[in-house]
DNA sequence: ATATTAAAGTTTACAATATCAACATCTTGC
DNA sequence: GCAAGATGTTGATATTGTAAACTTTAATAT
């Protein structure tokens, strides 16, 4: 059979929920992101979210933590699939998270918007980022010792390299930068100029 | 007298409107921000803001035009009170715009955020954010002249300063570098070696 | 198997919001 | 003065978040 008859019981609302909820951000932006909306696409009735999710608020936590999620496998693949230079690993997971943030931006922007959470909520976030940003203290530290990127305090440099990757995407995946710079670049050769200026900033000269 | 009597016609309701906007995002955060507070805290009727502004988009992107303003004119006070050098004046217009971000998060966050707004106005903050643009690619020209940047395309060095410190501001405001850093640095440090960094990066060796 | 219970959905209801329309009051150009 | 427009107010409607009470289905103990 192809379609079941709708059952009064979804099978995996909470599952369709989140996946509505990343639909209609990317449909008409954050501030469309409506609990009722998210139910009318999942087709139950307008209160069915809350057997889910406590809140708007919990809902939104919870794709950010998917997308939390699906950012570190990816980046974590795209890791394993590079060759075994250190370096190599450490770029291509760069790449992957900007190719995540760039791919997703619907992801992205409820991800590090910030503005779409209520008050509280930050605290669990912060759980999920601190596993990946280990990681790459210890990636920058290997770079140090092959003597690619000065030495010094890698939390130092990891924050520089994420200012500057969540400005350059936060930018872009607001249309800012098309903006300013016209049609005289591909986003992609602008992307690189800018990755490679921070990290010449922090490499051995 | 001190307290005049409340005029039917409030005398200035507008410019009441668009600090009470300030204050509230101060509060409450940007989703606090609802027309009817805002009339409130002014002290008028829930529809009186509507004489004012066509609509919620409206108030705020007034609000971003106003936080743009106050950024560009604070921008150029700091440049005329520096020295006659350049560098100088480049460096303490870019320092004034890192110190309005980071002293007005109000303002950053509506003038940056861009989850606020319903769609539109996007193209009228265009208008606002360019002029500053072109300062900043002349100012990068001069460095460029005076053997201080590298020679190359004054854009796409643009980009890369305003992708790092934008990041950063970004970042530093939505709590997530103190929580990733902890105490071991002040912010002012974090924030000076990341503008070393990127700056490291497009200065000639 | 069946009765009981918990889980998952639904409907109803309420408060707050954006926004519109109709009305009231002040200001101002003549 | 006074008509007109600008500025405020009140009232009404549609949409939202969310709680409460009720229904249907799935699970589980006996």
């Amino acid at each position: 059979m192809t379609a079941a008859k709708p059952a009064y019981h979804h099978g995996d609302l909470r599952s369709a929920l989140l996946q509505a909820a990343l639909e209609v951000i990317d449909d008409t932006g954050p501030q469309g992101l409506t609990i009722r909306e998210v139910a009318r696409r999942a087709g139950v009735s307008h209160a069915a979210p809350y057997r889910h999710f406590a809140d708007k608020d919990d809902l939104i936590l919870a794709v950010v933590e998917q997308g939390f999620e699906l950012m570190h496998t990816n980046m974590m693949a795209d890791k394993a699939a590079a060759g075994p230079d250190p370096l190599d690993q450490f770029s291509a997971s760069g790449m992957a998270y900007l190719h995540f943030a760039m791919h997703y931006p619907a992801y992205y922007r409820v991800m590090f918007s910030g503005d779409l959470l209520s008050s509280s909520g930050q605290d669990s976030l912060r759980h999920t980022s601190t596993a990946a940003f280990e990681q790459m203290l210890t990636d920058l530290k290997l770079c140090q010792r092959m003597g690619i990127l000065r030495e010094g305090d890698t939390m130092l440099q990891a924050v520089a390299i994420l200012s500057t990757v969540h400005g350059f995407v936060s930018l872009a995946n607001d249309n800012r930068i098309s903006h300013l710079v016209g049609a005289e670049y591909s986003m992609q050769e602008i992307q690189d100029f800018v990755l490679a200026a921070i990290f010449q900033g922090l490499a051995v000269q």
